[in-house]
DNA sequence: CGTGTTGTTCCACACAGCGGAACGCTTCAG
DNA sequence: CTGAAGCGTTCCGCTGTGTGGAACAACACG
C-alpha cells in the first residue's frame, strides 16, 4: 500500500471501528489486535477512548465490545444527510411497488460497497441484506455494475487484486469477469445468480452523480427460484429507469444519447 | 475534566467526527480547529485521515468536509444493531397511532442525549427532529426525564454545570430544576412547553435497560398550540406505558410495586 | 493443577505527530 | 488597484505522546 494520507493513529482509530461494520458484532481485544495487526495495547487504548465517548459499549460479562449509542446517533445523522439515500427512498418505494421484490441501495464506500437501504419485500420468503456491512464489488450484481462503471485506474486496481469466492458462483477469473463487465456496460444494468448470496438473485442498476462518476447502485434481489431469465428481463428496464431517475435527482446529465458514458477517468491528478 | 481515559489523538479524532453531528452540515478546517482549540495543521491532518476511508468527504468547490458513505454505512449498521431502537419500532408505531402526533426515541449518549429516531406526525403543522444532534439534558421533557433516572453522581455532575438556555423558557435555575426533576420522578414521566425549541410542546416518559439504568425515552411532541394540559394528561399514560413496554423488552424487571425506581447509585466504583 | 486463553497495566524509549510559521489563494474594504 | 484578513495547505525541527514488549490477574479447558 501506498503509505496512506493523513496519520496513522488516526487510521487505526477508524480502522476499529469499521471492523465493527465488517465482522460480527461484538469483538474482543485479542481479536482486532490480530486483525489490524497490532499490539493489544494499542487496540485496548484507542476502544477505552471509543467507550469514554459512547461509540462502542463494552459488555461487562462478556469482555466484548460492540457499536454504542453516540454511534447510532452519528449514522442518524450521516444517513439524514446523505444525499443518495435521501434522494432515493420515493424511488425506492416506486421499484418495490412495480417489482414486489425486496429493493436495495447500495453505496460505494473505500474497500468496497455497502447496502444503505433497503425496503423489504411483502413475499413470505423474501431477503434481506446485511445493512452497512463492506462486501466487495466483483461479487453480486450491485457490485458488478459499481465495477463496471468506476473509472478505469480504480477498476484495474481490483481486478489485479484477488478476487475471493463468496460462494461457488462467485467470479473469480479476471478474464471472465472483464467480460461480464464489458456485458454490463452494453446492457446498462448487471445481473448475479448466487454469485454473493448462494440461495439469491438480483438485478442492479448503477447510479451516477453530478460528477459523473458512480455513486451507488439499485437493486432488486430476492431467493434465487424466483428469479427466472424472464423475471429478471421483466424487472431490468424498472431498476435502469429507478437507478436513472436517482442520477438525475443528483444532478447528473447524460451526457451521450441515453446511456451512462462509460468509464470517464477521474478529473485531477 | 478529568483527563480522560484512552489517548489524546484517538480522542480528538471522535470529536472531529462528532462535529458534525452538533454543528452544520459542513464544516471548514479553520473552524473545526477553533472550536475544538487544536491546530488547523493538526485538524487538516485528522480530516486527510477521514476521508481516506470515505467517513468524511471534501466538497472540492467550496472546500468544505461533510459527512460521506462510509459513516453512513456504518452508521447504518449502528441503527441495526442498536436493540433501543430496534426492540423500539413497534411501540413507536402504536404509540403514533394513539396520539397522531410525532413521536421520538431518544437515546443517552456521552455529553447529553440524541434522537435515534422518529415517526412524524401526520397533521399539517407537524413537528420533526433532528436526528443525530446532541441535545443537553436539562431542557426539553426527552432531556428532563433521563436526567431525572440518572444516577445520582452524574445527575449532581450536569446539575452542577452551567445550565445553558436553548430558548427563554428552558430551566436555568438549578433549585427549580431540582424541584422540576422530582416531580417527574413522582410522576413517572416528564413534559416541557417550548424549554428546547420555542414552539414545541412534549411529553416523555424514561426507557430503563437490564441493568436499571435509564438508556432513553420515548416523547409524543407537536406544536404547542395543541399540547394544553389536557392533552398532555391524555397522552402521558400512552407514553408512560410504551417506554414501560420498552424497558421490559430491553430485559428490565420492575424491582417495586409498578413504578422503576428512581435513580439507584451505579455499581462499581 | 498446569497450560492455554483472555483483558489489562506498566514503563523506558523512539519516533510519529505536533504546531508555529510560511505559502498561495480568494474575498472584501478602502 | 492595493492591502489586509481570511481561508486551506505544506513544511520541518523538536518534543512529548503513544508505542509495544513484557508482566499481570482472571478465567476456561482438559
Amino acid at each position: 500500500m501506498t503509505t496512506q494520507p493523513g496519520t496513522e493513529t488516526a487510521g487505526r482509530v477508524i480502522d476499529v471501528l469499521l471492523l465493527f461494520t465488517d465482522g460480527p458484532d461484538d469483538l474482543g481485544v485479542s481479536w482486532i489486535a490480530r486483525e489490524l495487526g497490532l499490539s493489544k495495547a494499542v487496540v485496548h487504548r484507542i476502544l477505552q477512548t471509543l467507550v469514554a465517548r459512547g461509540m462502542v459499549e463494552l459488555d461487562q460479562e462478556s469482555r466484548l465490545y460492540r457499536l454504542g449509542p453516540t454511534t447510532a446517533a452519528l449514522g442518524a445523522r450521516a444517513l439524514r444527510e446523505f444525499d443518495l439515500r435521501a434522494v432515493a427512498t420515493d424511488t425506492l418505494r416506486r421499484l418495490h411497488r412495480q417489482t414486489h421484490e425486496t429493493v436495495t441501495l447500495t453505496a460505494l464506500v473505500p474497500g468496497g460497497r455497502a447496502y444503505i437501504d433497503q425496503i423489504v419485500s411483502t413475499h413470505e420468503v423474501k431477503m434481506t441484506v446485511e445493512l452497512g456491512r463492506r462486501f466487495p464489488l466483483h461479487a453480486g450484481s450491485s457490485g458488478k455494475c459499481l465495477l463496471a462503471f468506476l473509472p478505469q485506474p480504480r477498476r484495474e486496481e481490483i481486478l489485479a487484486a484477488e478476487l475471493s469466492a463468496l460462494t461457488d458462483k462467485t467470479i473469480t477469473d479476471e478474464e471472465t469477469l472483464r467480460t461480464e463487465l464489458t456485458a454490463i456496460r452494453d446492457l446498462g444494468y448487471a445481473s448475479s445468480q448466487g454469485e454473493r448470496q448462494a440461495d439469491a438473485g438480483s438485478v442492479a442498476a448503477p447510479v451516477f452523480g453530478l460528477d459523473g462518476n458512480v455513486r451507488g447502485s439499485v437493486s432488486v434481489c430476492g431467493p434465487r427460484s424466483r428469479f427466472t431469465p424472464q423475471f429478471v428481463g421483466a424487472c431490468a428496464p424498472h431498476v435502469v429507469e429507478a437507478a436513472h431517475d436517482l442520477s438525475t435527482l443528483l444532478g447528473w446529465k447524460a451526457t451521450g444519447p441515453g446511456r451512462p458514458t462509460a468509464s470517464l477517468p477521474a478529473p485531477p491528478p
